[in-house]
DNA sequence: TTGAAAGCGTTACCAT
DNA sequence: ATGGTAACGCTTTCAA
């Protein structure tokens, strides 16, 4: 697999290397006829460019770094491929990471990341991280960083969905349907979408007048299982839950899960509602009412505002990309 | 942003850049006291190699790539997070591009990561692809490539399922469960994936002495809205099928869909059997059977398969991972 | 119009 | 034990 530079070039036409470099990029200087001589000979040779060498001479590599808590989790895989289509378009390359939603996996993400010299990063921060000092490090030099879906206060820019408010919508729908004790199923409380949603819920059930259960609160861990445990102890409870609004697609599932093991119909027994996919959302029976988040625009902006800190602009801004109550038949 | 490069080291110290060189990567000719000034210095300083001279050097880049049909495909969505792992794992970084199944897609992807000079290409050939020269020829010139998931008989190590006969045994649980119109939903025939799958359904009817019906096989192109139509068609025959085998995630959405739209029942009017993901059958009500893929082993034998041939085995490998049926509750 | 040489950051080899 | 230098492929500047 022996790679033609342009130095073969130019032994085999007998010139220089720099007369090689200027011909191939249609910079003057070269005679008509020798720069010909040089592009059909590069064609047939098959020469390509060394973007080592190239990213070396001019230390930039036209690489973009994506860290994401699952990759293979729908809401994050959809996100990615338009982040990666923004991104080939503009001439940049996408550099994947998946952190598995564990700190320890992230912070090695990132270094390995600026260790490759992307021009940027873009990053879903895991449920576990806490600590985003290294982030506002690179950001402080300059280095361009965009948050997205989960976006902390720490002075960096993000995109992310009305968190608060969509959560409010959910409530308040079903507060609609009649239920009066509705529980809220969470990701863990040091992640701000989670504190967001939250505050969501309790603003609709203060301002409707409906008493707030803590016991019917249940932030701990975005998996399956802590999900599948959670729902288990709510509708276990003396006074059980009507409704359950679940801030996270995997929460979703266990809450169904949890309902339907329990011998409850969903809506009659339990309404649920939820954060999730749309085509998932599609698939069950009956359909969870969810929240619609149009994640090509997030990808989209997501992109955008990297690139435009690639370009020099270093100011910081909180895009919101908004999300919309969609009824289905989870809910009355 | 300014990076730190050996030579600054260096000059702050007032020793030459190949004694740095020699002091951080532990190679002896360097005092104890000299190595430990310079590793902590460079700590200090924030040192990190440059990768791109490090490749440039070397002709070596520690890194992959992977083309996939769709990102945001479950099933590809986590081979290829199984990938990630496996090749982080052993020192790789993945470059990952998407060919939205499209060929002229998946060619640029292709010449994009020859160009970054990724060491070795894992690839799942999108819907339309039938030339795989290109694949030949870098083969050719040793060029580490690995197929997966579709496999077509190119000369190229590969990992797919047991196509065939998987097929075979959902066909036959369909007869046992007394369906005698089996419908196959497939993607184009020009993949053998389809071909493979409809082989072993068109030995299971002709084993099991069922006639086989052309007007119930629909093989157009792998898509929701494609399917859709496919089984809109199939269920206003004169003799609608009995049950559907769909060959791919989502043509059996698109199954179910058509099903229900019709007004029918699933398993009691149309039993229905597909390739999907284990999780997404979870949540479909009735659950739908389906032929299970072990999407670790696939990716983590990929993977082993690419690294074998950049260690220099250059033999073909068509390795199997036996899928299994798994019978739900849309079948009888 | 073309050539020569320096430089990007690193490593390898040969001197000292 | 340490220094000097060439080389990887490409671009740029200056000289011819």
């Amino acid at each position: 697999m022996k790679r033609i530079s342009q130095r073969d070039i130019a032994r085999q036409l007998g010139v220089n290397v720099s007369t090689v470099s200027r011909a191939l990029r249609g910079l003057d200087g070269v005679s008509a006829e020798l720069k010909q001589q040089i592009e059909q000979l590069s064609e047939q040779m098959g020469y390509r460019p060394n973007p080592f060498a190239v990213s070396l001479r001019y230390d930039t590599t036209h690489t973009i770094g994506i860290v994401v808590p699952d990759v293979s989790f729908n809401h994050y895989a959809h996100i990615v491929k338009r982040i990666e289509a923004e991104a080939r378009n503009a001439g940049y390359m996408c550099i994947i990471t998946d952190s598995d939603e564990k700190q320890k996996n992230e912070a090695d993400c990132l270094e390995w990341l600026v260790n490759m010299h992307v021009e940027g990063i873009i990053i879903c921060p895991s449920q576990e991280t806490t600590d985003f000092s290294r982030l506002q490090q690179l950001r402080k030099a300059h280095f361009p960083v965009v948050l997205f879906d989960r976006a902390p206060d720490v002075g960096i820019s993000s995109v992310s969905i009305n968190d608060s408010d969509s959560a409010r919508q959910a409530t308040n729908s079903l507060i609609d349907g009649g239920a009066r004790r509705i529980a809220f199923l969470g990701g863990s409380n040091q992640m701000k979408q989670t504190t967001d949603r939250k505050h969501g819920y309790l603003v609709a059930l203060r301002e409707r007048g409906i008493p707030i259960r803590p016991e019917l609160v249940k932030c701990h861990s975005i998996s399956f299982n802590s999900g599948l445990s959670d729902a288990m102890e709510l509708l276990s409870l003396p006074e059980p839950p009507d409704a359950i609004l679940a801030s996270h697609g995997l929460l979703v599932n266990a809450a169904m899960h949890a309902v339907t093991s329990h011998g409850l119909r969903i809506p009659d027994d339990v309404s649920i509602v939820g954060y999730m996919s749309d085509w998932v959302s599609e698939l069950t029976t009956p359909r969870i009412s969810f929240v619609r988040q149009n994640l090509r625009e997030i990808g989209c902006k997501t992109f955008r505002l990297l690139l435009d800190q690639i370009r020099g602009n270093d100011n910081v801004q909180q895009v919101v990309v908004k999300a919309r109550l969609e009824l289905r038949e989870s809910t009355r």
